[in-house]
DNA sequence: TTTTGTTTTAAACATTTGTTTAATTATTTT
DNA sequence: AAAATAATTAAACAAATGTTTAAAACAAAA
């Protein structure tokens, strides 16, 4: 029989394990705060190894926040590149694709924004995702509202509110358990809650 | 006559040219990304003075960040604990203040949330904040709504909405002009006609 | 003016932190 | 099994970074 988690294993190799303690600290810390003995701490390994794998904190760095943004751009591509469903199908669509991604990584739309900072560098070039989403089947939907002189404000304010729906509970979540405005528990059933209501909310606001 | 740059206006103190130097630089970078010399250079005062006038790093930290909290906070005070204005009246008060602020100091949420991660230490005490929040006019006038049942979810979605509404355009603004999804000279006039949208959103939402 | 106290400076210091090295252990190849 | 290659380790290294020091410059008081 084979082990589960055999030395081939890429779920269980050192240099596999590494890559996800990066991800859970840098996610978790940002790149200035994380130490690369914090990692391999956190990978149970010996600090060398982590220069080893990847020769240096800024280039494991890169590879974690690449993959992020992969995962995120991945999640709503489909949903908002098909031509068969409606402005409202989609918009609800990636409302439950993401809350339903970031209920369990919490951490990640934090961990994108403060990592793009105005004045920081060492960002990756993303004017590609920029373009992948301008071209998009969603994008010309909302095009189209406009032409026909049924959006009010500039098409822009849908995808900021979209996102701030989405994303600011998440981004927000330390400060609200700090101040006690919301308790832990009640929060991810107010994100379940949330995601029928944002749809509704959204599309509320563009018929305005 | 006067000298309006004398050596005991505080504003051109020594010690005030490295409290307004720290602000620029941790608001820009965060904590961690800060360095002693990076402050001491935006202040253009030797390195040590830092250290002579604020003890350390991180007590010059908690200085701005006290403060920081009690600009955000001074803001909104007087517009929720107001008891001669209706719940609208408030939430265009509120979204009024706050996009102000944030127009002239863009990089003020990016800073508050990124300090304030789930494994941070280094908080203030935010139980206060929480407190002066739940006690105010606003929230008994929310509360008021969902006790005559007008209110078709948790209430608290109030509060994420409009903090979200606000807030998340001047966190993913690096972001949105990095993808290219918005222009530079966009941003302020999207942010301007916020003004009069983000109310007029908020009350939609409620009364769905 | 002399003395005293305060502010500023350059340098040194100690610690933290990313990276490298050289030796050891484990694995693969011949 | 022997040789070669790869992975791992503890230690050292060098650069960065927060803090302290001791002397100099400056201002205030006597």
């Amino acid at each position: 029989m084979d082990k589960p988690d055999n030395i081939t294993n890429p779920d269980t190799s050192t240099e596999e394990k590494i890559k996800e303690a990066a991800r859970i600290v840098f996610t978790g810390k940002g790149y200035a705060a994380t130490k690369v003995r914090d990692i391999a701490a956190q990978a149970n390994i010996n600090q060398a190894l982590v220069n080893y794998y990847f020769r240096s904190k800024e280039k494991l760095f890169d590879l974690i926040m690449a993959e992020t943004m992969k995962i995120l751009f991945d999640k709503i591509k489909p949903v908002i590149y098909d031509e068969s469903t409606t402005l409202n199908e989609k918009i609800s669509g990636i409302v439950d694709n993401y809350l339903e991604l970031l209920l369990e990584n919490p951490e990640l739309p934090l961990f994108v924004v403060s990592e793009m900072r105005s004045g920081s560098d060492r960002l990756p070039k993303m004017t590609g995702n920029g373009k992948l989403f301008l071209e998009s089947h969603f994008a010309k939907q909302i095009r189209q509202l406009q032409a026909e002189g049924k959006l009010n404000f500039h098409p822009v304010n849908i995808m900021m509110n979209m996102l701030g729906l989405i994303v600011f509970p998440f981004i927000g979540r330390p400060l609200m358990l700090k101040t006690g405005i919301v308790k832990e528990e009640e929060f991810r059933k107010i994100i379940e809650e949330r995601k029928k209501l944002i749809p509704l909310w959204i599309v509320s606001i563009i018929n305005l």
